[in-house]
DNA sequence: CGGCGACCATACATGCTGTCTGGTCGCATC
DNA sequence: GATGCGACCAGACAGCATGTATGGTCGCCG
């Protein structure tokens, strides 16, 4: 046998420049998936309707990729990459808090606006692979990281927070963007409406991280 | 043929008392299905699993259930009603808010250790089967009802949301409570000890029902 | 020009779903 | 005590998805 297709490893290091650019086929196969995730859910497509719709043989598929979640994994790690970034006002320190958090939770909100069917999927499958759960729970870390970082920063909020866990407070402020995020790109309301989603997320960590402890209580 | 089971109606209304309880087979198949989600994920078990550990046939299955969704549905069901009464305290209204916010809490963190299996099985699922998502969003927006009321029967807190969305705010809540639950459920660090979850929750349900608005910001 | 690397079509083994066929058993009625 | 029907079972099937394997084509590079 002559195609023996190298053991592991992609299209091969050397290669100067005639082909496109490194790894066309690849990019096909991710730009398909992501277009087919734009309109449909993750689980419902085949691997036979990404090979279609990238005009790419199985055996290609297989070959650049071990399976489906391996090139959902690939497009999260893009669109995150991206979003890292905006969210810098937040995780850098600068700027006072609460023009930093409306800041990362508008870029949060743009973020999913744009990447809204990768990130759907993989909020979807996260808990069903373990590659997928790795990425996502250590994306989690990511933000929750900086959350704490701003909160030991502070001693005001360190005061306020006193006898709490500030890591599951940090990470329970993370999570629950993830969900309203989430719930926005799948269509539940009140979260469809951008504005209502921001605002409430927003009111929710002010008032967690920075809000005096509840005082009087009617009722 | 003379072996037709019944267009659709499971074993016959009529029927006395001889088979030992109105349905056994299907208990037996709902219990089996619980009893493989306190060890495996939802979608690794299959129907041969299913009817394997009942000891049905596939045929008495696919009798009783249109597919391994309608069993889970069923299990949560179950659980969740078992639940409503344990979260009365918080939805009846009566009560100091405080107190009536922490045996709701309490009661969830007790209801999901107790259901656990099958209450990540459907977190996991309701995104990809109609059912489930109707299933799991109705009763989302049942608490989240219980919340509304508690909220608009409070004119102080009323007055401290004003501007927002006040449904968002107590479905953000909701969710909140969803996600901190599963993931503690999921054994996701830190929320697998309860004594946070349950402190975590509650002082982020305080702070944004009952909280002043943030003063001073320090950093 | 010879070989290798990138690619393709196809076929296969496996596993799961949902449906269908045909048959067994027990009970209740005539 | 035969008969008939309802509850149940074993097994087979078609359809589809996955991941692997076979063998062959094409073009470039040395």
């Amino acid at each position: 046998m002559v195609c023996v297709m190298a053991p592991a490893r992609g299209p091969d290091a050397r290669r100067s420049g005639s082909n496109p650019p490194p790894t066309e086929l690849r990019e096909r196969l991710l730009d398909a998936t992501r277009d087919l995730l734009a309109h449909r859910r993750f689980d419902s497509i085949s691997v036979a309707d990404i090979i279609a719709a990238a005009g790419v043989s199985r055996a290609s598929f297989y070959f650049y990729f071990p399976g489906k979640q391996a090139v959902l994994a690939e497009l999260v790690r893009r669109a995150v990459d991206q979003g890292q970034q905006a969210a810098e006002p937040w995780t850098s320190g600068q700027q006072d808090p609460s023009r930093a958090l409306r800041s990362g939770i508008e870029a949060g909100a743009t973020l999913w606006k744009d990447n809204a069917g990768v990130l759907t999927a993989i909020v979807e499958s996260w808990g069903s692979d373990e590659q997928l759960r790795e990425l996502w729970l250590r994306q989690m870390e990511t933000f929750t990281d900086a959350t704490v970082a701003r909160i030991q920063a502070d001693p005001e909020v360190m005061r306020r927070l006193d006898g709490l866990d500030v890591r599951a407070v940090a990470a329970s402020l993370t999570w629950l963007g993830e969900r309203l995020y989430y719930l926005a790109a799948a269509n539940v309301p009140p979260f469809t409406d951008r504005d209502i989603l921001v605002d409430t997320l927003m009111h929710a960590w002010t008032h967690t991280l920075y809000g005096e402890s509840p005082g009087s209580t009617t009722a």
